[in-house]
DNA sequence: TTAAATTATCGTAAATCTACGATAATAGAT
DNA sequence: ATCTATTATCGTAGATTTACGATAATTTAA
């Protein structure tokens, strides 16, 4: 039980669950906002304002950057992260196109 | 271990990521795509179309239904459920809003 | 070279998610 | 009243996620 049915669905849902996903937890939103407002910034800044520990802030980073979220550089012996904005522009165009068929005719629908 | 740190973060974080979260699958975005291209559909044309037991699109749809993204209603013997377009532009507008801020000045990023 | 600072990774425990079969619940049909 | 069809819920197994301490890796400073 519990397999994993998901290859079974199309590239196009797949793709979307996933950057969905990693923006399903608010720690990982609140990088995101802290990142949008800075346009970059250190890992440590980003520790040093969320209720978490170092451990599992850069876990959440690299879930992120595993996503193609975020973008990441070595800068000495610090990490400076930015926002990926051109993978938020697909996202968008993705998600738009997907739901954007009806929204006008929601004439006889049942609820 | 591992208790939940979720309730740390702001209102609106949480309710972003709870809204993503229920994306977050693509049996999930698969069942949106159906509902927002029939704007309506009973449960059994859900069933009949996804590689999945009755039971767990039972599951999922309760998922959807619980995020606020779908709402049902009981038609007999059957369940008839269809997208809630207003959720969806609450979540596009408090998305935007989020990452809005910069965007433009994509000057001085380390990456 | 050694020490300090910063970040990533490892190991692990608890919680949650995913998937299904079995079964209960509901309502129309006979 | 009983049967049938449809859907929701229960119980459960396996997989994944979340969170942390401990430790390794990397680079600058002394």
């Amino acid at each position: 039980m519990a397999q994993n049915r998901k290859a079974e669905f199309t590239e196009t849902e797949q793709a979307l669950a996933e950057f969905t996903k990693a923006l399903s937890h608010p720690a990982r939103i609140a990088i995101l906002k802290i990142l949008a407002q800075k346009d970059a910034c250190i890992c440590g800044e980003i520790v040093a304002v969320l209720p978490l520990a170092q451990a599992t802030v850069s876990q959440h980073l690299k879930a992120l950057k595993a996503a193609g979220l975020i973008k990441g550089t070595v800068d000495g012996p610090k990490s400076c992260y930015c926002i990926n904005w051109q993978a938020f522009g697909d996202f968008k165009t993705a998600f738009d196109l997907l739901f954007a068929n009806l929204k006008t005719q929601q004439a006889n629908a049942c609820c």
